[in-house]
DNA sequence: TCTCGTATCT
DNA sequence: GAGATACGAG
């Protein structure tokens, strides 16, 4: 990824083909990069981190954390977890390096104060405003959809499992349907036979007897086949009715608890 | 010594 | 409120 830039709308100058933020001096006033920062070049990045604080020298540029800065802040956090998101490790997610990118030490700055957002968030203070003011942009443009929070993330988690579920319930009663139809089917042919393949008690007399016994028994043994069939097919139909009742009671309540929030 | 998290400062 | 810095801990 190239070098980011610090966008003019986000109160950043541009500065000799490359957009740096602006600087504060001690008031209000906007500084010149040029003008503080004497040493040049050094800003936070060459230094050891912590170590120093700029007290006796000059002014330092501020960092600021662009929209798209923000976006890809963001983006590394989620990747990685809000609470497993170390400085070192966003800072290679984000991909940016150069004078616009920002150190380990703004990262960390700005994962604490993300942090504390999100906790603010989460405990249901302060809805609004999570880029912080920083980029009044970087919510409008990242929120709404690149930006999923742990807790969102945990939610959706949640309903996929659940669909997953229903998705296999559904399979489920399809299949005991197939089963139950080829149940039906083999019923009505042996119901057939029964019927129509064997002769009627009126031409009894006409066979002679070992004929007429293995009729009989074999009459005997399609029936038993034909209650077996049924009681499978009870079986079948009580196991559907309990997913259906299941799936039902599940939707009562998910519709009960939707209904109270 | 480096990195991190948190508190505090500007 | 955002970002920088200080400080202690692992």
């Amino acid at each position: 990824m190239p070098k980011l830039q610090a966008l003019p709308m986000e109160r950043g100058v541009s500065w000799g083909g490359e957009l740096l933020p602006f600087v504060m001096d001690d008031g209000d006033g906007l500084m010149d990069p040029s003008m503080l920062d004497g040493a040049g070049g050094g800003g936070m990045d060459g230094m050891a981190e912590e170590s120093s604080t700029g007290k006796g020298g000059g002014h330092k540029a501020r960092f600021v954390w662009t929209g798209e800065l923000h976006r890809r802040f963001e983006a590394a956090v989620n990747t990685l977890g809000i609470d497993q998101a170390k400085p070192q490790t966003i800072s290679q997610l984000m991909k940016c390096e150069g004078e616009g990118a920002p150190t380990r030490q703004n990262i960390k700055s700005h994962l604490q104060k993300y942090r504390l957002l999100m906790q603010k968030r989460s405990t249901g203070h302060d809805p609004a405003d999570v880029a912080g003011g920083s980029s009044g942009a970087s919510e409008g443009a990242t929120g709404s959809a690149g930006s999923v929070p742990a807790v969102d993330a945990d939610v959706h988690k949640e309903l996929e499992q659940h669909l997953e579920k229903q998705e296999m319930n559904l399979r489920m009663q399809m299949e005991l349907q197939t089963k139950l139809h080829r149940q039906l089917l083999v019923q009505r042919q042996l119901q057939h036979q029964l019927e129509h393949c064997f002769p009627s008690t009126g031409d009894m007399a006409c066979q002679d007897r070992q004929r007429y016994q293995a009729t009989v028994s074999l009459k005997n043994s399609l029936r038993e086949r034909l209650t077996k069939h049924v009681m499978v097919q009870q079986e079948m139909l009580q196991h559907l009715d309990k997913l259906v009742s299941n799936e039902a009671s599940k939707h009562e309540a998910a519709d009960a608890a939707s209904a109270v929030e």
